[in-house]
DNA sequence: TTGACAATTGAACAATCGTTCAACTATACT
DNA sequence: AGTATAGTTGAACGATTGTTCAATTGTCAA
């Protein structure tokens, strides 16, 4: 019980908490936006729904070390936003889910709206 | 110039760029959803999207200080996601963005789906 | 099998972030 | 005017995060 300050209306307070995600629900939420919070990690996102391409490319698209991408990729790969297949010397990632240009898309219009 | 590795594909490099949105979009975009990122905003707008309600009231639904709510109710007001009204003693808060729904939902539907 | 190259990894560091605490402002009610 | 209540604020703290650096793995080509 964090809540340092009492209830004005009770029946909002109640309707409210019944209608909120659970804990896990809302943690799998924000951890998923925290993906899309990095400025790095979202070039990358932005960069491979232009084109598939190697860890090399990659880096020079959006200017970064190797080291950098491959700490970050490794992050999308585990929320399944990117997958990868090696081709010879190369590992060429790509998008691995349907929704990461729709939301980017969302975000998008609700900043040139305001 | 930080990439510290050499081109392999020239042509798929330069498309890239030329695709990619400008840096201060993608710092835009980054930080709206940094937003979204932390479990006590996400918290704060799921509530709101319930009922308008006043910050009492809030701290109760989602058992949070007076104090977290404040702070984080700024960050929100500053990003123009949600507004307010004094009524009385109280300070009503509610959502200032059509697009809050719909991107939550939208995170919800890929989380399920994996 | 040796050398060169692509990519990954772990540790260390600085920077950022969210909460707490205490003090403060503003409004309502008597 | 005085008191109680609602909400805000700034500073300080600990925790988390992203990058860098150096070392390492794995693959190709000679």
């Amino acid at each position: 019980m964090r809540a340092d300050t009492p209830v004005i209306n009770k029946d909002v307070v109640e309707f409210t908490k019944s209608r909120l995600p659970d804990e896990t629900t809302i943690y799998a939420i924000s951890d998923f936006f925290k993906i899309f919070g990095d400025s790095t990690r979202l070039q990358i996102l932005c960069a491979l729904e232009a084109n598939q391409m190697c860890v090399g490319d990659l880096c020079n698209a959006i200017d970064i070390t190797k080291s950098a991408a491959s700490h970050q990729l490794n992050i999308l790969k585990a929320n399944k936003l990117v997958k990868y297949r090696k081709v010879g010397k190369n590992v060429v990632y790509s998008l691995d889910d349907d929704h990461v240009s729709m939301i980017i898309e969302t975000a998008k219009r609700h900043l040139e709206e305001k």
